[in-house]
DNA sequence: GGCACCTGCTAACTTTTCTTTGCATGTGCA
DNA sequence: TGCACATGCAAAGAAAAGTTAGCAGGTGCC
């Protein structure tokens, strides 16, 4: 893990996530149980390409998990799945948040690919 | 008011709105003490230009609430403070929230001029 | 082989958001 | 009058986000 509390950044990293009906209906549909995208998007009805783009920034943000599995038959699906997630927002805690954000200007860190580095800085 | 609850698209406007380093800034400096337009824009670094837009969004999103006063010396400043609010974000809280979005399509009412409309419905 | 499933990618387009620039208004004061 | 400080707004450009369309690959089965 990176930092057990969520920095600034992390914060708006997952706000700007949840912001956006799809992602909202997306985690909602999960949180029922984990599904595979194909069938996700059918369910959605949504396209398969445009869920799979916002699928991407939810586990980006950290807010589910993809686990590529075979079934019986051989085929490849992936499975997402919600992680377990509580964000509070009130003032105070953005009092808070605000400390640790990347000033402006610069870029905030890409936590894109980040599997588990270890620097011995 | 609108509703006591918060409706799926309320949730979306908000945390859009909270998803903006520079307005989770402004959200932190007001929580301190209320402030007007042009020191909180010198405070913060930006111009004031800027800061209105975000601030807009803040008031729209019910974040923050303005009021007009004349300083002692004749001048018209706006304050601005935040509001109290609380969020709580977690898998089911979106389960729930998501059973009041607008279907995908429709425009999900603009709470830009709302003083406080009492439809007799 | 052809069809029905599954995944993954990207180029291109549309839409939204962000930010700057510039000008308008008003006050008080030297 | 000219300067300092306050507000407000809109046009226009730059940047980011959202979406679609089309291609690639793979498996199993009739």
């Amino acid at each position: 893990m990176n930092s057990p509390v969520p920095t600034g950044d992390d914060l708006v990293r997952v706000l700007a996530t949840l912001s956006n009906p799809h992602r909202l209906r997306v985690v909602a549909a999960l949180a029922g149980r984990r599904n595979y995208v194909s069938r996700l998007a059918r369910e959605l009805d949504i396209s398969r390409a445009l869920l799979q783009v916002h699928l991407k920034k939810l586990e980006a943000a950290g807010l589910v998990t993809s686990r590529l599995e075979l079934s019986e038959d051989g085929k490849a699906m992936k499975f997402y799945e919600v992680n377990a997630f509580a964000v509070r927002l009130t003032p105070q805690d953005i009092v808070t948040a605000v400390q640790t954000l990347t000033p402006a200007g610069q870029a905030p860190a890409d936590h894109t690919n980040e599997t588990d580095e270890k620097g011995a800085t």
